[in-house]
DNA sequence: CGTGAAAGATAGCCAGTGCTATACCTTCTG
DNA sequence: CAGAAGGTATAGCACTGGCTATCTTTCACG
């Protein structure tokens, strides 16, 4: 973290050097930031899948499998048990071998945030003209880059509408 | 195969008992579809916004710097060459050591493409009241999921706006 | 109640994307 | 025109997230 912030002022620094920049106020550090931003959103979204998975098979069967995981994910199962020690190690799930997994409290309220924004976006797709199958497809890529700026416009979209 | 499907009829099957599904034909293999589709899009996200800022680099420039584009990236030097790398492998881009990075015609197209997807999503998303700046950086991690499909829905919306 | 099939865990491989350190060209300057 | 400075390439490491193959545990049924 502090590595990635000493490195940014650097860059930062090494370019001012240069004065050819046109106008913007925060010229290049902005879209680095931004790249940055990105990627770090991405090393989430898979922990968010995952969770909303398995409170929904929980919802659903009343229990999560690894291999219900696995098959949902649409990954092999070695793939989801790899998955599930990392969202162990971030404390957001337990398990006992053998046995099912389950979701520790910032799991469930990482899962309950996940499902509701993903929610909004598929009916803010919908509602800008979007067919049901494709609002689900594109929202499942696009949920994780949503930041919460993004999503409350939505659902004043949304209520505006009704 | 065969075990994926019998598992697949029980879960369909235990909650089709329930009578609240609504209407899909295919119940889960869709949803590992999904997750399959956004990781392939993941995996072109990088080439498509390194491609667009070789691009942007020639325009503002006149060549692609690997520095440059490392600094705009917010990585590494040598992260970038490796990147450059992997666009080099795809036929994207060529570039002669020490000299600068040139894309092909297929980089060309894609950074066209790229750059107009990105200015349409910003639009849109300032268009429905997300500031800026906000609609900059979540554009930057929502473009590489919005199918072709979801971007012509927006246009439409902005179109019917002026 | 024992056994075989299915579920889960583990090992080991690969590719991708970061990083730092270091070696190697080019270029610019004194 | 030599040498310093800076841009570029390369080597090597770490971690993530895929995979297959294989071993172990559970559990259901004969």
């Amino acid at each position: 973290m502090a590595k990635k912030l000493s490195l940014g002022y650097k860059v930062f620094l090494t370019h001012s050097g240069n004065l050819n920049m046109p106008t913007s106020p925060t010229p290049l550090q902005d879209q680095a930031d931004r790249f940055a931003r990105a990627r770090e959103a991405q090393s989430v979204a898979l922990l968010e899948d995952y969770v909303e998975l398995i409170g929904d098979l929980h919802a659903e069967l009343g229990e999560a499998r690894v291999a219900d995981i696995a098959q949902r994910m649409g990954v092999a199962q070695p793939t989801a048990t790899k998955a599930i020690a990392r969202l162990k190690r971030e404390g957001l799930a337990t398990s006992r071998p053998y046995r099912g997994v389950f979701l520790t409290e910032d799991g469930s309220a990482m899962a309950d945030r996940v499902r509701s924004r993903h929610r909004t976006i598929v009916a803010f797709l919908i509602a800008v003209g979007v067919p049901e199958d494709v609002a689900e497809t594109d929202a499942e890529g696009i949920e994780h880059h949503v930041s919460g700026h993004t999503l409350k416009a939505f659902e004043r979209f949304l209520a505006q509408r009704d």
